[in-house]
DNA sequence: TGCAATTTAATTGCACACAATTTAATTGTT
DNA sequence: AACAATTAAATTGTGTGCAATTAAATTGCA
């Protein structure tokens, strides 16, 4: 009598190849990407997940930090500590929202201001070095927005 | 006389707008896809990375360390304690390559061969979640895994 | 053979991510 | 006014990522 089919004794299905898997793709690219940045971001002294950050304020000062998190899908405990070594390096301030002191305002420095001057020749550069085409680069964000939307539903 | 423009004057320029980079397409939805594998993997007591490594390993058994990092772009600094947590889990075997005592070869205990019958339901699981056809997600996939590539060459 | 380069993991230190808990402030209800 | 429920950040603990360094084994070449 034949017994059941074990783990051991059949290859591994298609469904579970690591190469047919989007989420592998989506974080092995992301990791990747984020190298890229890294030599352009050091030279500006920030982190990728800082320069985020700064992106949000550069585009609208003084949000609380859970906007910010609303904006980046980051909680406070991923936040907190990365805003204060943002503080340290001068380039924002947190204050308690007079209003509401539960939540905290987060706001430019004039060094945080300035730095975006340094700041804005870095997608050109990261865009150059990805070897892409602008326009698919934009498609293929508009597809990761839209299952990123599909994936919040969930 | 007027003085230069300073990036307090100025609205920010599009090509820093948060929502027109692929950057951070790719890094929100990397972190919302594995979202949605948490509660999936909690069930069976892998982390995200680890399961990464497990698909590798029940594709084929045995790797070097070395050779698990070029299939998943990961370093020995990500790997090593990783790999140190599956073996406490019981999930693989650490063991030096008598060819050459600088190699660890990780290979499958009987629980790691047997963990695969309790994998094989989450691709699908994720697959439902995210309310994506599969083609879309194929495409999506072969798109990413080409922008890695090129990255790679940077 | 001897020994300097190379290769492979491991280690160290820093910065995320995030679940879970805690603390403090505000709101809603009576 | 009193106080339970809610909300907003901060804190704690675990597990990555990765640069830089270290340690050990192997290779290559004089």
């Amino acid at each position: 009598m034949p017994t059941a089919e074990h783990a051991t004794d059949r290859p591994s299905p298609p469904l579970l190849w690591l190469d047919n898997q989007v989420c592998f793709a989506l974080y092995s690219t992301s990791l990747a990407m984020t190298k890229l940045y890294k030599p352009l971001l050091d030279a500006i002294g920030l982190t990728y997940p800082q320069y985020l950050v700064m992106l949000v304020l550069w585009e609208q000062d003084g949000p609380t930090v859970s906007e910010l998190g609303e904006r980046l899908f980051l909680d406070s405990g991923t936040l907190t500590p990365l805003l204060k070594r943002l503080e340290a390096s001068g380039l924002v301030a947190r204050q308690r929202d007079p209003q509401d002191e539960r939540r905290v305002r987060i706001s430019l420095t004039p060094r945080g201001r300035a730095l975006r001057d340094d700041a804005e020749s870095v997608p050109a550069c990261v865009l150059r070095s990805s070897r892409t085409a602008l326009p698919e680069l934009q498609a293929l964000t508009r597809q990761l927005q839209a299952l990123r939307a599909q994936l919040g539903q969930a």
